[in-house]
RNA sequence: GGCGCGGUAGCCAAGUGGUAAGGCAAAGGUCUGCAAAACCUUUAUUCGUCGGUUCGAUCCCGACCCGCGCCU
């Protein structure tokens, strides 16, 4: 990498040395939700020849619009995005599959000559993506039951059991944090190697390409406003009609993507567990519980350049346009 | 005016003559295949105010202030 490019500041933040000045070049954005992400992507693409691969786990399923603040297809003005609405609720979906389908995805753009834009609040998707997993199995359900019934028998009987496959493993997992030392035991059981092990050979980190990984980062409060508003309004126009509609197709209400917030109060809210008010309420309140956790995520992601503000102000803007015309020069 | 009940962190709230539970909010953090998930840490030198009793009071006593209720 030229030490020029190290030593150039935006925003006063220096721009990172990219991995592979001979790569193709690539652009990431995250932030929390409702720092203008999407704008900005679509901006970028329509300025830059991109296209956009979505990197959020709920965009990626159908008929949830709303309540996950999808951009409408009328509002993307012709710019393709991949990855969004390929599910179906009741579909599971999981951070491995996510990195292989947008690795698919990024190819195909970049072999068309054009500029591929990931876009999305989903840290561990980002990461699964640029950096990768390890070689490890892929989720085995029955193990899982078996585990899970153990577990209910005697609570912390997994972890114990994690101990004596992987000592360095449970040390590291918290006891009570039962899906971690699900999916650590369930490695080692099927790999008879203990995960410790295996993740110290590394991931399979994305190559080829040359990545600028942009980082918005609003202030705290404007941003909580901002969502608070955003959330009331989702259930003032057709939050609570699309769970209807949902439901009317046969999905049932476990689907994972009722989980998260909005729709899961929508779901009490229906069944009268929650006052209209409560359900704003909570969703709001999740919501910045999301956010919260977003940017702590995003502040370990290395060689990430934060951008003060709103995806949607001028400076913010004027500061990504100039970081990737350098990144594709 | 009288009587009763109550005043504990941003909010809800427990509590005991021996040095302030818990929940929520907030902040910080973890994260290698369900991640909008799951989990962890921190947060009252102080209990309305002022006196008194006591070795020691948030807890007992008195006065006062505030809120609620009832009575006149």
């Amino acid at each position: 990498m030229p030490s020029t490019d190290a030593n150039r500041y935006h925003i006063g933040v220096p721009i990172p040395a990219g991995a592979d000045a001979s790569g193709l070049p690539l652009v990431a954005i995250a932030g929390p939700t409702g720092s203008g992400k999407s704008g900005l992507a679509l901006e970028l693409a329509a300025a830059f020849d991109g296209e956009i691969v979505n990197c959020d786990s709920l965009q990626v399923y159908r008929y949830f619009d709303v309540g996950t603040a999808k951009l409408p297809p009328a509002a993307r003005r012709g710019i393709p995005h991949h990855l969004i609405d390929i599910l179906n609720p009741d579909e599971l979906f999981t951070a491995g599959e996510y990195s292989r389908m947008a690795r698919e995805a990024m190819a195909g753009i970049a072999g068309r000559g054009r500029l591929p834009i990931v876009v999305g609040g989903t840290g561990f998707y980002l990461r699964a993506l640029l950096d990768g997993l390890f070689e490890g199995p892929t989720r085995d359900q029955s193990l899982r039951d078996r585990l899970a019934v153990r577990e209910q028998r005697r609570s912390g009987s997994l972890h114990r059991l994690l101990a004596r496959f992987d000592a360095e493993a449970a040390r590291k997992i918290h006891a009570h944090d039962l899906p971690k030392v699900t999916r650590a035991l369930e490695v080692c059981l099927v790999m008879r190697r203990p995960v410790s092990e295996l993740f110290r050979s590394g991931r399979d980190a994305l190559e080829g390409y040359r990545t600028l990984k942009i980082g918005l980062s609003p202030d705290r409060e404007a941003l909580y406003q901002s969502l608070d508003a955003r959330c009331q309004q989702m259930f003032e126009s057709g939050l609570i009609d699309e769970v209807r509609r949902i439901l009317g197709m046969g999905f049932a209400e476990s689907a994972k993507p009722f989980e998260s917030h909005g729709y899961k109060q929508t779901l009490q809210l229906l069944h009268g567990e929650l006052t209209a008010k409560e359900a704003v309420f909570y969703a709001q309140r999740n919501t910045r519980h999301y956010a919260k956790r977003q940017i702590t995520w995003f502040r370990r992601e290395s060689n990430l350049v934060w951008l003060k503000g709103f995806g949607d102000m001028p400076e913010v803007r004027d500061a990504a346009f100039e970081l990737v015309g350098e990144l594709t020069k």
